[in-house]
DNA sequence: ACCTGAACACCGTTCAAGT
DNA sequence: ACCTGAACACCGTTCAAGT
């Protein structure tokens, strides 16, 4: 006897990431979904493998989410700007996204506007490196800020500004 | 009826460090603990008041690990090499340091040598800020690398020794 | 064809009882 | 004074039974 399905895996990724943010990665629990899509813990597993692929769809989602809301520029001020508001507005979603738990298709895919940033900052020969460098700075930056890993006072924000425009110049200089 | 403890703390968190390496933080429990030092879970509660308090304790014992094995050096280069052999030999305990589950405390004492970095290479007005610069890229760079995030190719070796280059430079240009 | 309750193996944690 | 078994509340996951 067909019965048509009570919740979708729209529903169940889209409750999971508000989850995430309201409660972290560990009370993003099987049973906090299905109660937030008024379903049973087991129904779910009818839309989705298991814990861990739920947990990489929401680093997807979260992942695209930031592609769609990086302005498109070609300046490394604005990039990292970006990125910073956006993970200081969903923290949880950062980590996620910033910590492997996403597709290896969904992340190449993100980076590529980096790649093209790299490639104006740091001409033809070196996109990649350059791409390499402004990643590698700008999500440490924005993770160790996270972490509250900046305890010897000073100003993060100048700190911050400092980075980029040493960045700028050092990419720029060939 | 005094009774001698059958372990101790610096077993547990001794024990609790190999777990974490051969295992992963999800692997951590203290049913895995309590076996590796031969006493049953509820006993390690006499020496450690959670869960949460044995991973510091774990943290801060990695970070203090670290320290003494980076090299005592006023270059970039040999600090970013120290800190990523480091990091390949124990990427758990990397990962858990540089994750914010440490003590605010031991965090705040192994950043000093970069800071003394930070001065010798950005100056005394910017000693902060170079120390920043040069900590957010070399852990962003590891934390990507252990993450599986470059994905497109390229020479990854070839693109750390690019960003130690051009944040030398960068810096030194005042 | 999807949803459910019941069940299982695992967690972290508490606590009265043993020595 | 420390260790233990038993217990509790919670996980993720499976599956036969319902509709």
């Amino acid at each position: 006897m067909p019965t048509p399905p009570r919740t979708s895996i729209d529903a169940i990724v889209s409750a999971s990431r508000a989850i995430l943010e309201s409660h972290g990665l560990p009370g993003l629990t099987m049973q906090a979904v299905a109660q937030a899509v008024g379903v049973r813990a087991p129904s779910l597993y009818k839309h989705v493998a298991d814990r861990d692929a739920l947990v990489t769809l929401v680093a997807d989602a979260a992942a695209r989410d930031l592609a769609a809301h990086l302005p498109a520029t070609e300046d490394l001020r604005g990039l990292a700007h970006g990125l910073r508001a956006w993970a200081a507005e969903r923290p949880e979603s950062y980590r996620l996204v910033f910590s492997g738990h996403g597709s290896l298709e969904v992340m190449a895919a993100t980076s590529m506007p980096v790649v093209t940033l790299g490639r104006t900052l740091g001409g033809e020969a070196h996109a990649l490196d350059a791409a390499r460098l402004i990643t590698a700075w700008v999500t440490g930056f924005i993770s160790m800020e996270l972490a509250g890993a900046f305890q010897l006072g000073g100003d993060v924000e100048a700190a911050f500004e400092y980075g980029i425009e040493r960045l700028t110049s050092a990419l720029s200089a060939n």
